[in-house]
DNA sequence: GTGAATAGTTTAGCTTGGTGAAATGATTTC
DNA sequence: GAAATCATTTCACCAAGCTAAACTATTCAC
């Protein structure tokens, strides 16, 4: 076991560092990087929920928001159902040369993917899709214990 | 391949949240977080090493490790073979129920991984090494470029 | 042994990015 | 249609954490 703790160990740090470095090149800081992320994953969402899920107060996110439309990375539309709220929205085109970084990324993968057949792609899903729901779990535990921490 | 590129999205993900999520319960930042990982890692190190490493000035480590130290989580001692310099240790003691996380972790891990035969941990560890060749060479690049814009 | 170089810390000043209260504009309720 | 509510922004202020430069202690070169 001592193997896969080890590789996962290596994996984990040669996964923060590259978010690391993708945000210095979209010379993000975590908040912003953070941001961004919930909203390319999600896809539009109203400025106001963003606010819990970077963990900091509503008149934060309006900052937050400004640098990243100002960079050119989103877009501020306000939500015609509901002309309070303020939709913001990734603007993928803008977004650098990442596209670059990305399709080096997965031609690479997919150099060494395609040697696999069938049965082996298999294992190694089931393999990546038990991780995420193990690491997922134990994110979920810490949340809990934090949560309880914050109002007992 | 859309569902490699998937696997690995929400895993990159699930794995930035869980350090996050560490980080916060041992109360510490970005910085310091990495520090300590970095110390961990690569056993006593002197306190200039890691002003590049975590890309900050040298006066910078010192209130790094100054907080480190006042959690517990590091000792400084002076290098008995080069006295100017001060070695900087992890203090493993005192890290708090991260023992409980990790053998969680490691736990889960391993209930799914025993059902492997032999050959099928071969291809995950084949998988998750060449990942990690890929992820870093694309860091690498990245740092590279950094570097070029930095002192062209 | 003296002078230059090195490791770390200290200090002062500044930037960044946050909070919380009040302001603004839009929507819902009665 | 007036009043209460809601989403976002604006403003003033504050704290964290960084840099640059001065300072102390130690080592190395000659």
């Amino acid at each position: 076991m001592a193997h896969v703790t080890d590789f996962g160990w290596e994996l984990s740090t040669a996964i923060v560092l590259f978010h690391e470095a993708i945000a210095r090149k979209l010379g993000l800081n975590a908040a912003e990087h953070k941001a961004l992320g919930l909203i390319i994953r999600n896809g539009p969402m109203p400025a106001g929920a963003l606010a819990p899920l970077l963990g900091v107060g509503a008149s934060a996110v309006t900052g937050i928001v400004d640098r990243l439309e100002r960079a050119g990375y989103v877009t501020r539309d306000v939500d015609p159902a509901d002309r309070r709220r303020v939709l913001v929205s990734a603007a993928p085109e803008k977004a650098p040369d990442l596209t670059g970084i990305f399709e080096r990324l997965g031609h690479d993968m997919w150099a060494f993917m395609a040697k696999y057949g069938e049965q082996e792609r298999a294992v190694i899903q089931d393999y990546v899709t038990n991780t995420i729901r193990v690491v997922n779990d134990q994110i979920a535990l810490l949340v809990a214990e934090e949560a309880k921490r914050g109002a007992p």
